[in-house]
DNA sequence: CTTTCGACCATAAAACGGATTTGGTCGAGG
DNA sequence: CCTCGACCAAATCCGTTTTATGGTCGAAAG
């Protein structure tokens, strides 16, 4: 029954938001699921297979988010931009839900990095489309795409070094104007 | 006499590149640098005193192979090549040997805060030189300095990532990279 | 007066061990 | 196919003792 594996996953996303994963208990989220224990293990392998399940629920809806972001926008740069920032916006968000998971994100579980791996290919297929697409309307110099995707992620990445420190920053001002220096660095010559 | 401080701080640089700060005993650097434990308080105020002086010392020699590289080169955007092909080579130095420091580095002492906000305001005020002198020569477009040093700082800020994390890069060919498109976005159109 | 050091102290960190929790299993039963 | 209580081994917690460590002080050497 996929009513029941609901109940556990939501028990458990709203313990965890508040303890945090290695605080909460099985038996927490039994009686909150109000079920037994012993069932749990009926629809998840372990605890793990659980935070895993919320992880990937989690990153699918992210993924939708940024595929509907771009959908919004006409132009490619515009395009990018907007995943970008939805792309920030929606990091900044996790970040101050996931608050309590931080520390234990370091204590790495294997499938996070499989999830952020999957994530990176993701993002790259997304933003190699998009620059392409922009080539070919001869927006866009011809050029690496691999590079030119490369950089923007390396740009992303050091868009987001303020969420992972205490640094507070206009995330959506900085991404713009990054934005901008790049497109100006790739688009055609008038 | 300087040469007693001197031995103090060699005797804890290498014990603390092979241990840690906290793991490093002050017997054990009172041991390497042949003294009694109390004569180093007599140069010393305390164990983090000397922790501080190292980090002085190499925060200065940082500063000084920055300004030297930039020397060596011609053109703004060479010097900021340059500056940037530095600061990334000598980090990964840095990352290397201070690999035992990563973690400790989290429980951040008090100075070397202080000293990473002086650095930041040094780069600015290189960076932002570097920019104007490429404004008024014609070679950048007349723009917000300001902005544009935070976005090379933050572009930089997503080139050192790599270190924090394992994932080992080709720094010298990202650096390079990533400035010629900034430049491109900056530089005055032919 | 400057410099060095051994003896000493307060506290922080490790070692320990017993009690409690917790993730996970199993077989009975619905 | 589903649910659960009883149960287990291992991890975690927690108070206590022991040890290590950063730092002080006064004496004494130079």
């Amino acid at each position: 029954m996929d009513e029941k594996k609901e109940r556990i996953i939501s028990a458990t996303k709203e313990l965890i938001a508040q303890y945090g994963f290695k605080k909460t208990t099985m038996d927490e989220i039994a009686a909150k699921a109000r079920m037994g224990k012993s069932t749990m293990y009926y629809y998840f392998k372990n605890k793990e297979d659980i935070f895993a399940e919320i992880v990937r629920i989690d990153s699918d809806l992210f993924r939708q988010k940024l595929i509907d972001a771009i959908q919004t926008a006409y132009s490619p740069q515009d395009k990018i931009m907007q995943y970008v920032r939805t792309r920030m916006l929606h990091l900044k968000e996790l970040s101050n839900y996931y608050k309590t998971l931080t520390n234990e994100y370091l204590d790495h579980y294997f499938f996070i990095e499989k999830v952020r791996e999957d994530f990176y290919s993701f993002e790259n297929k997304i933003l190699s489309d998009l620059i392409n697409e922009g080539i070919q309307q001869n927006i866009f110099t011809p050029c690496d795409i691999d590079v030119v995707v490369h950089m923007i992620a390396i740009a992303i990445k050091g868009l987001e070094c303020p969420l992972f420190i205490q640094k507070e920053q206009d995330l959506e001002r900085d991404s713009k104007q990054m934005m901008e220096i790049i497109f100006k660095g790739i688009e055609v010559r008038a």
